[in-house]
DNA sequence: CGATTGGTTGAGCCCATTCAACGAATGTGG
DNA sequence: CCACATTCGTTGAATGGGCTCAACCAATCG
């Protein structure tokens, strides 16, 4: 064993209850321990996998950041989304084994790889791991719903004070300040992401900090004014 | 048992390949029927499911034509996706027990009824069951990418022309024309999908007619030029 | 039959894009 | 260390693709 890949424990993993093993009692976890998850890092900029890489293993985010996209034939890619601790990646491979999309640090990260087959095995002795885990791809598919609903008919401030909102909640969750927000990605990811040019995304952050709901600087962001966001994001257009 | 609602026999079933036993063994298709799956009818315009409902039960459409969207507490709705012959409704709703949007029966249509706790034991004990669910979970998690895709960094002549071939090579594979489709759907349910206004997709149909791409009466679409059509899916925008 | 729903088409408008210039931050090699 | 390139972000001006508003038609249904 290197350096590098540890066996990590999923017992004493302090994002547990954000991660798969959430809900299982600890003789759970340790079954689940023994048989797989090796931790390993992916330094900033690394692609964790890409597409059409044959898929093995799912990965767990144990640290960092993520973004995975679609890169499209003509040179257009897509964001899809951004991932961080607890999180899953790697869901939208079990269907044809191999990858359908890169999945790239944004910063200097670590994840736990959990070889699927391996996976799908304990699934079959631990019931509870596999009604989790049917539960998380139902939330993963939920969540793009969402999406849908935010690219499919929302204006370029909603998506953006969604957006925003959605990350602030989500950093809360793993207790790290819910209004002091560093954002990871380039604004141009933001905006592949959100179906907007980066031009506009940069707009909008002014836009808002001059409106005193935001303190923008750079990557730095701050909620100033949680209220006048969620206002933002649930504007009737029709 | 009523006369609507009959034990449905996967076994025998012509679409048995395209739906949940597609790649299951006889033994284990009749398995499969021995404990679940009760075959009922949905009228067109009746919900299959709410939003909020209660979920019990996966379904799987054996005839006609579905759609599900989101309703947004202002008002405004969005169509997450166009269900047909052998595809799973419900999948969405597993993470919390609860659907989070509303499934419509867009003509006359019928539905196997899998009730997901029953299904879940099952999954437990035949591995290749599972197997196959967990690719379908995650078949449509890439299915959903694709449409972020769409909606994110695509052009309104492009998502119609995607659309059009998406919907053509479904019915391909459910032995039906490739080139006559019927659309089950409305001017507005298009344009909720791909994020246009319902004008819009008229205009974009009756330009593609003119151009001799498509012929277009009203809800019947014959695609008269593939080739220009998937041309029009695929434009660099940038 | 009138009422309702679904579809087409036109004219004008507006939001986000495009194109462009510039500034700040970071990194690299001489 | 500086000169330079590169990446990232901001801002302005002009453009245009899809939207809004509106009128009208066809089909369907009580």
């Amino acid at each position: 064993m290197n350096l590098h890949e540890l066996k990590s424990v999923c017992g004493n993993c302090g994002i547990r209850e954000l991660c798969l093993p959430a809900g299982l009692s600890d003789e759970e976890v340790h079954m689940l321990d023994q048989h797989m998850a090796h931790r390993h890092p992916v330094r900033k900029g690394e692609y964790l996998y890409r597409m059409g890489d044959p898929f093995r293993s799912l990965f767990a985010v144990s640290a960092g950041f993520f973004k995975t996209s679609l890169l499209h034939a003509d040179g257009r890619s897509q964001v899809t989304g951004f991932h961080m601790m607890g999180e899953l990646l790697g869901l939208e491979a079990i269907h044809n084994e191999e990858h359908v999309c890169d999945a790239i640090a944004l910063e200097d990260s670590a994840v736990c790889a959990i070889p699927f087959d391996q996976f799908e095995h304990l699934g079959q002795v631990m019931a509870n791991l596999q009604h989790r885990f049917n539960k998380n791809l139902s939330r993963e598919i939920a969540r793009e719903h969402g999406i849908m609903m935010l690219l499919g008919s929302m204006r370029s401030e909603e998506r953006l004070a969604r957006f925003l909102l959605d990350l602030a909640d989500r950093f809360a969750k793993r207790h790290q300040s819910d209004s002091e927000i560093i954002l990871r990605m380039t604004r141009e990811d933001i905006g592949s992401y959100l179906g907007l040019k980066l031009e506009t995304v940069s707009r909008l952050l002014s836009r808002f900090h001059d409106e005193g709901t935001l303190e923008v600087r750079g990557r730095r962001v701050r909620i100033l004014d949680r209220q006048a966001l969620i206002r933002r994001g649930s504007e009737a257009i029709s």
